[in-house]
RNA sequence: GGACGGCUAGCUCAGUUGGUUAGAGCGACUGGUUUACACCCAGUAGGUCACAGGUUCGAGUCCUGUGCCGUCCA
């Protein structure tokens, strides 16, 4: 073996033969239970961050676990078209060749955005593959696939049958970059430092009179269609009726009184301008306003706002407006204002609410949505986040779904040629469009991205073709056992794969029934629902690609190994929080990983021939009569073990599970238990039985790591002998009770007692250690002690001598009666230990050291005997607590009388 | 403005139903190549658990309020 774990060559080779075997492959398996997971679909020409790793680490992790509990498994990959983030790729990178995809025209463009997608598309799929990700790559799926598509528009024309679908012209939220609308959930709100500009309206039958309003917004003047005060404000008593000038594009216009009007802020006068802002759009609509659209759709200026705008871009135009109001006299004020403005959220650039012409959806099966999750019908982890997705589905508006882009699923509805679209009437809607396609002519929209990956987890599997459900096991892997993904898109796509599962799995629905508990059960797309946090960076940013701040997790993979990668990741990653990356977690994980492969070098060291593959064939190899109070122990500590990390992986506890296996591995075992076998292995007699132990345990820990680090658990256990031709992908770890059961059966009785005895044993040692490092001496000074204690502790300590020599680096260990003169010594819950030293000792050191100690005891002593002498707490506390007390006070005070001892031997 | 999360050792974080003297890793310091591992071993130092009240025999843990940081929704 090397010297030091090589990853990647072992993860080439193994990742090679894990795919080349079928391990990953996913088949309906009447004879075991059903373990399943969609991937959250990557964007298809994204490329691997940090995030992505955490969060397929985890999904890994849950695959094979399930795999080695004998489930049949399912993980299903793929990736999402992304409409608009792909779109806007491949348009910039025409504009690079000083092309527009108007030049290419809309069939022109789909072509050579899909050739570009087929290009730089799925590297992500690859770089999984270096994760270790056992997904089911024979299946993966891609939302624009055509069998997806079908699904797609399959839904849009149940949904529109149902009557969830409208049509309609409203206030959007439009993208002037992307010129598209966009949903509400595509608008990210920030605080904006603007200005407030106050402008006075001349009152038209009282010249030389104005009116002072304030806004935010002077470049949409020109679309001004009112002026809106509120009915109950005294400050105008007469002015309802009357018109005002409207200072740029000069004409005559009304002032109206509507409620929705906020007397309190500026003027308490509002500009009513329908065309932009969702607001004024409502006042016009009930006041019967003109509307008066003074935008192109790219945010630039049209013709409406006049010769001396249009053109400009509406920034550029905000800047103008203000200077032609100053110049006319009509700009009274402006002031500093801070405002939240909603911006797109791909684009990055300020969101112009739009009247325009969209499909929206009416949101079905909102109610069982809820009940879902409110009633436990699906867990999520951390249980907070059921909360956000209550409050949202509370709060729920109809869902613009159609966007002005060619990148997507376009919109299966026809218009008759030559009549008025408007009417329904004049409507095809199905998914394989009208039979004489001559007379018709599409809708030009696209399907949001969203309102194709929310059917994720059924048109993977082949909905809703029932001959492609029943081949790809839709009712068998369905509902998916869990989802990992993040709170980030909670509603756009946790809450919508919800509804759709329960819309669409299983029977078609009257839209006005509701489903029973047993229903909801059924359809739900998934059991559990894992959110993971946030990656941040090192200041505690958001690691995005725009800032530069994430690593490249395939350098990392090149650094540290994929397991180390992996294990690092997941030791920092507890259930629910932001993550602060750091690397020195991912270089702990490669330490791990090296000291695994060392204890497993150390072992074959030991006896090349190996272990064997069951853990009864190991026990055969133990003689009892050399299994010794540190074989107990450490069996035993494995058995708490295997028990709290079964646990702990139920419960989605990654870190803590890691933590658990970690202190086993690495503190109970390497630096004790093969420590202090180190004298048995020279010695021969309990070599055997203690490799077997080892065995054990070793076997033990790499099933247990495997999910976590599946390419060096996988390598040890065939170089190690468990193998015996069977991966270990595909054995159960087992709980506590199995192992146990299994030594009982060879008929061997763990004793209790020897853990606490060996924690006791390692508390000497650690004090013996402190004793001759306090003094600087070589671990290998072999130093002389002496110790004292009582009868029953001492017969203990009598049958631990030799380990307990080895471990220290002593000569020798012999008992006093009483506290031996002028020796440093140190007391512990066992006994008190003296060093003999050659050369004499710093007493005025030693004294103040002892001191220290003492009076730290009696500090302790003075706070449980108040504890004790108090009524209530002896009356009120369990009495075991007492009982634990009364025991601590005991103790402590036999270590105060020793340590007084020691400090008189001195003098 | 509302909701949620965080505040524990220099740093990053554990700490499950309240119950011994609050833990780990990293970093710092001291010493060390003994049959695996310097990607290692042994040891040492380092904490008024954000703050203020309250409940309790007992609070890092429960309640109320305040502050700061973060996220989401208006």
């Amino acid at each position: 073996m090397e010297k030091a774990y090589q990853p990647k060559e072992v993860e080439d080779r193994l990742y090679h033969s894990w795919e080349q075997d079928g391990a990953f492959e996913g088949h309906p398996d009447a004879e075991k239970p059903a373990y399943s997971i969609v991937i959250p679909p990557p964007n298809v020409t994204g490329v691997l961050t940090m995030g992505h790793v955490l969060n397929n680490t985890i999904q890994d992790i849950l695959a094979r676990r399930a795999r080695q509990q004998g489930h049949s498994v399912l993980w299903l990959p793929g990736t999402d078209h992304a409409g608009i983030a792909t779109q806007t790729k491949v348009e910039q990178q025409l504009r690079k060749e000083g092309k527009s995809k108007y030049d290419l025209g809309r069939e022109g463009f789909l072509e050579h955005a899909k050739e570009w997608r087929d290009k730089h598309g799925g590297i992500i799929l690859k770089q999984l593959r270096k994760l270790g990700c056992s997904c089911d790559w024979k299946r993966t799926v891609h939302t624009l696939d055509p069998d997806y598509s079908k699904a797609v528009l399959e839904a849009f024309v149940r949904l529109f049958k149902n009557g969830y679908v409208y049509r309609g012209k409203r206030m959007v939220n439009w993208c002037p970059v992307s010129r598209t609308a966009l949903s509400d959930e595509e608008v990210i709100m920030k605080p904006q430092n603007g200005k407030l500009y106050k402008i006075r309206y001349e009152l038209v039958d009282s010249p030389g009179e104005y009116l002072e309003v304030s806004t935010t917004r002077p470049e949409t003047i020109m679309g001004d269609v009112a002026l809106a005060i509120h009915p109950q404000d005294e400050r105008w008593p007469s002015l309802q009726g009357r018109k005002v000038r409207r200072p740029l594009q000069p004409a005559e216009i009304p002032i109206v009184a509507d409620d929705a009007v906020e007397k309190d802020f500026g003027t308490g006068m509002l500009k009513i301008t329908p065309a932009h802002d969702p607001l004024d759009f409502e006042i016009g609509r009930r006041h019967d306003l003109e509307i008066i659209d003074v935008f192109h759709e790219d945010g630039t200026l049209n013709e409406l706002a006049g010769p001396d705008f249009a053109g400009m871009d509406r920034f550029e135009a905000r800047k103008a407006t203000v200077e032609k109001l100053r110049e006319q006299g009509d700009l009274i004020d402006e002031e500093d204002h801070a405002n939240n403005v909603g911006f797109s959220e791909r684009a990055d650039v300020p969101i112009e609410p739009r009247l325009s012409e969209q499909w929206f959806l009416r949101y079905p099966r909102v109610e069982e949505a809820k009940r879902a999750v409110a009633e436990g019908f699906i867990r999520y982890f951390p249980n907070r986040w059921s909360k956000t997705y209550l409050h949202w589905l509370e709060n729920i508006q109809d869902w613009c779904i159609s966007r002005q882009l060619w990148w997507g699923h376009r919109i299966p509805v026809w218009y008759r040629k030559g009549e008025d679209p408007k009417d329904p009437q004049n409507w095809h809607v199905s998914v394989d469009g009208p039979d004489d396609p001559e007379n018709w002519e599409q809708d030009d929209d696209v399907l949001d991205t969203w309102a194709s990956s929310w059917l994720w987890p059924i048109a993977t599997m082949g909905w809703p073709d029932e001959s492609a459900m029943k081949q790809q096991g839709l009712d068998y892997f369905y509902p998916t056992s869990a989802l990992v993904t993040g709170p980030d898109i909670i509603f756009f796509w946790v809450a919508r794969m919800i509804m759709a599962g329960l819309e669409f799995k299983g029977e078609p629905l009257d839209p006005k029934s509701v489903l029973s508990d047993e229903e909801i059960r059924k359809r739900i797309p998934f059991r559990d629902v894992y959110f993971t946090g946030i990656i941040r960076d090192d200041k505690g940013r958001k690691m995005s690609k725009s800032l530069g701040n994430s690593p490249d997790p395939l350098d990392l993979i090149e650094k540290y190994g994929a397991d180390g990668l992996r294990h690092g990741i997941m030791s920092i990653a507890p259930k629910g929080q932001d993550i602060r990356f750091s690397e020195e977690r991912i270089e702990q994980g490669r330490n791990f990983c090296n000291k695994l492969w060392n204890v497993s070098r150390f072992r074959l060291m030991a006896d090349e021939s190996g272990a064997q593959p069951s853990v009864e064939e190991i026990l055969q190899r133990i003689d009892p009569a050399h299994l010794n109070q540190d074989d107990h122990a450490i069996l035993l500590r494995l058995v708490q073990t295997l028990d709290e990390v079964d646990r702990l992986y139920v419960e989605y506890e990654f870190n803590s599970a890691l933590q658990s296996i970690y202190r086993f591995f690495w503190n109970d075992l390497c630096d004790w238990y093969v420590e202090n076998s180190k004298s048995r292995m020279r010695g021969g007699e309990g070599k055997e039985t203690c490799l077997a132990v080892q065995d054990i345990c070793l076997r033990q820990v790499l099933l247990l790591l495997h999910p976590v680090a599946p390419f060096i658990t996988e390598e040890l256990w065939d170089v190690l002998g468990f193998a015996g031709g069977k991966s270990i992908q595909w054995v159960n770890p087992g709980n506590g009770q199995d192992l146990a059961n299994l030594i009982e059966a060879r008929g061997i009785v763990l004793e209790d007692r020897a853990l606490e005895e060996m924690l006791a044993i390692r508390e000497l040692v650690t004090s013996m250690r402190a004793l001759k490092a306090d003094r600087n001496l070589a671990n290998n000074n072999r130093v002389e002690f002496f110790y004292l204690a009582e009868e029953e502790k001492a017969e203990v300590l009598t049958r631990h001598t030799s380990s307990v020599l080895s471990s220290v680096g002593a000569a020798a260990l012999n008992r006093v009666e009483e506290a031996p003169a002028g020796m440093p010594a140190l007391v512990t819950a066992y006994g008190s230990v003296y060093m003999d030293l050659a050369s004499g000792i710093d007493v005025d050191a030693e004294k103040a050291r002892l001191s220290k100690e003492l009076e730290s005891l009696i500090k302790v002593i003075a706070s449980i005997e108040n504890k004790l002498g108090n009524a209530s707490f002896t009356e009120k506390a369990p009495q075991q607590v007492v009982d634990g007390a009364r025991k601590q006070l005991a103790e402590n005070q036999k270590k105060k009388q020793e340590t007084e001892d020691a400090l008189g031997a001195l003098a």
